[in-house]
DNA sequence: ACCTGAACACCGTTCAAGT
DNA sequence: ACCTGAACACCGTTCAAGT
């Protein structure tokens, strides 16, 4: 019987380790389980990642780069250009609650930055799109330091909300509270730019 | 030869863990290798905690306290009171960058809230420190929401700042860019309360 | 009460072998 | 190239036994 995956075995991995963790969080995430999940044998894996880590390295790469386009796709349906930043703190908010395992990967995975390239590039380009929305609001020079104050603070109010373990009922809160903080710091900066 | 730990075994327990997640990383750490660090064998920690989850909640917990402790320590050196919320964030930037184990573990441990109170306890103990604090600066009625967002907004940037894997030099430039979000944060306060 | 050693079912990783 | 089974040194947890 031919049950070899013809290449297309690492794709399937990672389908594959995305339902593991969905489904037992990030600690239950083992190697074996994720082979046996897609049906080959516990070191099959070895053949597409050279370790755990570099498993979980393409991981924590694909999921920053999924976040980053429900955010971009909640920007490009928001139909008022003013209301863009606030609807893409809102989305990442949405994904980080709805998808706890995965953006507890994308940020605290442990495994070598350096060796893992492509995800400081996921993160870059993160990064720039939110830079871009920022631009329309607060058309300064310290537009790299707006970027960082209001990712910080959506980013932050995921982190403790998720930390705190909220029952689903709070997630309208923290949303309004992502919008809180872009529309307090978007106030701050301009108060202060002057 | 008596080599029992008479009681204290427990403390000895959370100092040999502290150590080993300090050398190891969160990763790294396993009840096997606290109980060596420990001297004792490898399933004496089961007269004191129930099970890996169970010690890993009380390191979470007694984390946490140490954050307050260091923020509250920091503010009390502050001679201006108006520096005091400034100190703070800085404070939690530079103990959160000293300890990236810790931190993780504070905020990141795998355990269920609901069968650890206490640790619930310590996080509405430091929401009551930075309350008191903001209170000072921004008497107004919507101060647990100020409260939320400064938090939030510092403690994003420590995370943003661990998952980056920046090294020491960044230091500096993270603490200030807390400050930034504190002073940001409260002008947008003052501009929209009105 | 507090600690130990043996045992169980796991894990990541390596290696020799099969197509 | 891609996959397998056996083996190694680990792990958390349980249990019967020792003081």
């Amino acid at each position: 019987m031919d049950q070899y995956h013809h290449g297309n075995l690492r794709a399937a991995l990672l389908k594959a380790a995305f339902h593991v963790i969905g489904k037992m969080g990030v600690e239950g995430f083992t190697l074996r389980e994720v082979a046996r999940r897609a049906g080959v044998s516990h070191n099959a894996p070895y053949r597409h990642f050279q370790s755990r880590e570099d498993l979980v390295a393409a991981l924590a790469t694909e999921s920053l780069r999924q976040l980053t386009d429900a955010v971009r796709l909640a920007v490009e349906q928001e139909p008022k250009a003013a209301e863009r930043l606030r609807a893409s703190a809102r989305a990442y908010l949405h994904w980080a609650l709805k998808n706890p395992s995965r953006f507890q990967l994308t940020f605290h995975a442990a495994f070598d930055r350096q060796a893992h390239p492509e995800y400081v590039e996921a993160y870059m380009e993160s990064l720039t799109l939110l830079s871009n929305l920022i631009a329309i609001h607060h058309p300064a020079a310290d537009s790299e330091l707006a970027s960082e104050l209001i990712w910080s603070s959506v980013h932050g109010i995921a982190e403790l909300g998720l930390a705190r373990r909220l029952r689903d009922g709070a997630k309208d809160e923290l949303e309004q509270l992502a919008e809180a903080a872009v529309d307090t710091l978007l106030a701050g900066l301009r108060s202060r730019r002057r």
